[in-house]
DNA sequence: CGACGGGACGC
DNA sequence: CGACGGGACGC
């Protein structure tokens, strides 16, 4: 009669997000009253109480897994609070911290309640209210929109008044509106009052510039005491990567330089990369130096991370952004020379070669580099690529494909051995077939051919001239 | 304040 | 031979 077993394997803790909780309570609760007591709320998976190694005492703390999201948070809502025994201190309930996740601040109802959903770009902000009232109070919509022109990007935001809500949103709606959990704004700007009622003040109370809520992930070291260090020029990067990475391996990498404050990937519901991530130094100089240093490097090799600023429209090339980063790299080659003058552990091998080593190999004579277009240009033309033995990764097919000029976007079909490259002009894109079909780059043989676009092109936009060689 | 076990897949 | 993603908030 072991319906819910006691235990379940590691990977299943975050599996779905957000189904499991995380219960502070008496020390004499036992399992079975915790089982008792959550397994009304839904499914139970699993439940542990967490003792102390030697006396096999309870520490107070549980965790409780349901098989969904939207259980856990109800039960959080229900039972918060709430006495699980006479004489026994209220329950503190909470969605547990995602076990990958080395934040150490408890999950707030904040980030649980705002959903992030595609749709049409037709609806208004009443549609989209409409369509999501379902499964709960709405506080409020907002649909993301061109700022000059007003019109729609087919994105919007929902926010519910409770966690459950929100989850049972995500659980149930069409999978075409695509819902997830929004993540929460980066910028701390907090004066935020879309409702006129309760008011989150959570944010409020710290009057300076420096933010609340960064754990303290880097040791700052010795150079806080540089000039360049204050509220003021702290900085931002963004890092993006298409092949997967963790949290850890960012963190292991932007931490060599000294004086990161803050790193987070970010993630989608189901906990895999999106291929963002935020860091955060305490001062320009170290953040300059970082995307000088990471900008391009290789990670895993053949990924190249692309890192850029956080746009805030501050010029990094000024006087002082230069001497801050100059700043920063003299205290670390004179920590390279003398040993790290704190904790902190400098450089990986081959840090001083990042980016300088060619990660295509072909027979082909390609032409130089050239800039890609704008992501928001109109397509033209899409070459269908067909890869044999394998798909190449991204970032080489752009380097390739970009050559022949306005290449927008490489995109690979998950899982088969093709892809698209988009071209906002034919010629380009002609260019690309003639010099690349049948060649190889990399070990892999690639085939590309024009294909038919879906909107009927301009018939004056086809020359008749040059059709695909061996199709 | 209050954060992560014990035991060991299966053809 | 082969075939279709994505996605972010005026401070």
């Amino acid at each position: 009669m072991e319906e819910y077993p006691t235990k379940q394997p590691t990977e299943n803790l975050d599996d779905p997000p957000n189904s499991r909780l995380f219960v502070v309570t008496s020390r004499s609760i036992t399992e079975d009253a915790l089982r008792d007591a959550f397994s009304v709320f839904g499914d139970i998976q699993g439940v542990w109480v967490v003792k102390d190694k030697q006396t096999k005492e309870s520490k107070g703390i549980c965790y409780v897994k349901f098989s969904k999201s939207s259980q856990a948070c109800l039960a959080m809502e229900e039972m918060h609070g709430k006495q699980l025994a006479e004489a026994s201190k209220p329950v503190k309930v909470f969605i547990a911290q995602s076990r990958s996740s080395t934040r150490h601040r408890d999950v707030e109802d904040e980030e649980l309640t705002r959903i992030f959903v595609m749709i049409p770009k037709s609806f208004s902000e009443e549609d989209l209210k409409d369509t999501f009232k379902e499964y709960g109070d709405i506080e409020y919509c907002v649909i993301i929109k061109n700022k000059f022109t007003g019109e729609s990007k087919g994105l919007g935001y929902v926010r519910y008044y409770k966690p459950s809500q929100a989850a049972h949103a995500i659980e149930n709606c069409d999978k075409t509106y695509r819902a997830i959990l929004a993540e929460p704004r980066t910028k701390a700007t907090s004066t935020e009052d879309y409702s006129g009622g309760s008011n989150r003040g959570e944010y409020m109370g710290s009057n300076d510039t420096m933010n609340q809520y960064a754990p303290p992930m880097g040791d700052p070291g010795n150079y806080q005491a540089m000039d360049f260090r204050s509220a003021d020029f702290t900085r931002s990067l963004m890092v993006s990567t298409r092949a997967a990475v963790t949290q850890e391996q960012i963190f292991a990498l932007f931490d060599i330089i000294p004086g990161m404050e803050y790193c987070e990937l970010q993630r989608d519901s189901y906990g895999m990369s999106k291929g963002h991530a935020l860091i955060r130094y305490s001062n320009l100089g170290s953040a300059v130096y970082a995307k000088e240093k990471l900008n391009g490097f290789e990670h895993p090799p053949g990924n190249r991370l692309v890192v850029n600023f956080v746009d805030d429209g501050e010029d990094r090339n000024s006087p002082v952004g230069r001497m801050a980063m100059q700043f920063v790299a003299a205290q670390m080659m004179s920590s390279v020379w003398n040993g790290p003058s704190n904790s902190q552990v400098m450089k990986p091998p081959g840090f001083s070669s990042v980016s300088t080593m060619s990660r295509v190999q072909t027979d082909v004579n390609l032409p130089p580099l050239k800039k890609l277009a704008p992501p928001d240009s109109k397509t033209k033309e899409r070459l269908f690529v067909v890869f044999s033995p394998a798909q190449l990764p991204p970032d080489v097919l752009e380097d390739v494909f970009c050559r022949f000029g306005s290449l927008i976007e490489v995109h690979l079909v998950p899982g088969r051995k093709v892809g698209y490259m988009k071209y906002a002009e034919k010629q380009c894109a002609d260019d690309a077939l003639a010099a690349l079909h049948g060649r190889v780059v990399n070990g892999v043989k690639m085939k590309p051919a024009a294909t038919v676009m879906t909107l009927t092109p301009d018939p004056t936009d086809r020359p008749t001239s040059s059709p695909p060689p061996d199709l």
